[in-house]
DNA sequence: TTGCTTGTGTGACAAACTCACCGACAGCCG
DNA sequence: CGGCTGTCGGTGAGTTTGTCACACAAGCAA
C-alpha cells in the first residue's frame, strides 16, 4: 500500500520509521514549494516548524552588524533544519538566516507534531539527533577554517565545492567573498593570482577551471 | 519528602520535572567529581554521557591541525554539556574537547536513560532543546567574533568576561591567545598597547586592570 | 652560584583586511 | 546607433593580524 508519502525514502532513517508514528508524519507533515530566493528564516520569523527539504538547497548564512556576511552551511536534498528546530522548542530567536538557493520542495513538520514524533519515535529521534551532530560539527569546521587556515587554501577549496565537478562556475567575486566570510578584494587578488599560475581563467561573472588537479593540490595542503 | 537528588533545583527547567520522569533521573543519574584538568570528552573518548554540571566550569576548544586552538565556549555550573548529547546519540566523533578547568561535580545521565528521558518527560525535551539553543547561538557568535571583529576589541572583552569583576588576572598571554584563537604575540603586543594607555598593568603571570571602564568601552565599539 | 624552564618583548616580513577610486562591461532607453 | 546606469573586477596605499626568529627576564632547582 503507497501512500502519498513516498518523499519519506530519501531521508535515511526515516524510512524505516515505526507505523503510529509514520500515521502521525503523514497526517501533520504538509509539503511546501519555495522560489529560489526565498526567506525561510531569519532574524525576525523564527521557525514554526521542522524542514526536511526533498529538492533543491537552502544556504545557511550568518550577517554582522558591519553588514558582512559568512555563508556557514548548506541543506541539501534529503537532509533536515535542524538547528531551527532547537529555536523552535526554545523560542529562541536566531541570528542566522536560510535562503532558498534554487527553487525547493520540503517537507514542514510544525512544532507540536515534531514535539509529539519525539517522544513517540526511537527512529525519528535517532534521525533529529543525528542531523544535529552533522551540523554541529559542520560549524566546528567552519570555525576552524576561518581561524587557522589561509584564504587561497579556503579558497581553492570553495572552488572546487562549488564546482560539484564543473569545470564552469558562474559567480561573481562577491559571492566567493560571502562563502569565505572575507572581501571581496581578497578574492579577486587571489583569483588574478590563480589566473596568473594558469589555473583558472577569468571573465566578467564566470571562472573556468583550467587546471583542477594543481587547484586541488592546493586545497590539501594543510 | 526530600530526595538525595536536590541537586535538580539547579538546573532550570529539571526542577519541575514529573513525577515518573523525575524517578527515573534518580535511578539513573550518577554523580562524579573530577579534578582540574581532566579530559571530558575529545578525539579518542566520545561522550557516553549528558553531563549535567553542579559545580565548577568545563572548557570547550577546538584544536587545529598545527597545534593552534580556540576557546569555543564554557559550560558553567546548572547548565549542561549537551553538543556531546547529539554525538552521543549519533555515534559521530568530537573533534573538539572539554576540560575540566576547575574541579567539578557533575550528574551523569546514560545514553539509554537520555533516550527513555526525552521520550517520557516533555519537560526534559524543553530543557534539553534549550540547552542546545544556547549553544548553537553561542558558536554563532564565535564565528562573528573570529570573522570580523577586530583582535583589540575583542581582547577587551575577553579581558572583562575572565576577570569577571575582579581588577586581578593571572593568566599567561598564550592562555588568553587560546581563548581568542590567535598567537601569543598578538595578545603581547596588544596587552603592551593597553597597557601604554595606563589601562592595564602587567607583569609575569598577571594583568591588573587600572582602568576598567576604558576597556569596557573599547570592547563595546562596533 | 649556575643552569633550566617558562613567560614576555620585539623586529622583520608575509598575509589579510580596509578604503578609495577607476575602468570595463552589459543592459537599457532614447 | 550612442549615451546612461548599475554591476563587476582591478589596483595602490595603508593598517591590522599572523609568522618566524631570537633575545631577555623571572622563577625554580640543583
Amino acid at each position: 500500500m503507497l501512500t502519498h508519502s513516498d518523499w519519506r525514502l530519501s531521508f535515511p532513517g526515516l524510512d524505516t520509521i515505526a507505523e503510529d508514528a509514520s500515521r502521525m508524519l503523514d497526517e501533520t507533515a504538509q509539503v511546501v514549494t519555495l522560489r529560489q530566493g526565498a526567506v525561510i528564516f531569519g532574524p525576525g520569523s523564527p521557525a514554526e516548524n521542522l524542514m526536511l527539504l526533498v529538492s533543491g538547497t537552502v544556504r545557511v548564512q550568518q550577517l554582522s552588524e558591519a553588514g558582512r556576511e559568512i555563508t556557514l552551511y548548506r541543506v541539501h536534498a534529503g537532509e533536515s533544519c535542524v538547528l531551527t528546530t532547537a529555536c523552535l522548542l526554545a523560542f529562541e530567536d536566531y541570528s542566522a538566516e536560510g535562503i532558498a538557493e534554487t527553487d525547493i520542495q520540503a517537507i514542514l513538520i510544525p512544532r507540536a507534531a515534531f514535539d509529539r514524533l519525539i517522544s513517540v519515535s526511537q527512529e525519528f529521534r535517532a534521525f533529529v539527533f543525528a542531523a544535529y551532530s552533522k551540523r554541529i560539527t559542520d560549524l566546528f569546521m567552519v570555525i576552524e577554517e576561518i581561524a587557522f587556515r589561509r584564504m587561497d587554501i579556503r579558497l581553492a577549496q570553495k572552488l572546487l565545492d562549488l564546482a560539484g565537478g564543473q569545470t564552469l562556475l558562474h559567480l561573481t567575486h562577491q559571492q566567493i567573498a560571502i562563502e569565505l566570510g572575507t572581501a571581496r578584494e581578497v578574492v579577486s587578488r587571489q583569483l588574478k593570482e590563480f589566473e596568473r599560475r594558469e589555473w583558472v581563467e577569468l571573465s566578467r561573472g564566470t571562472i573556468r577551471l583550467l587546471d583542477t588537479e594543481r587547484v586541488r593540490q592546493l586545497a590539501q595542503t594543510r
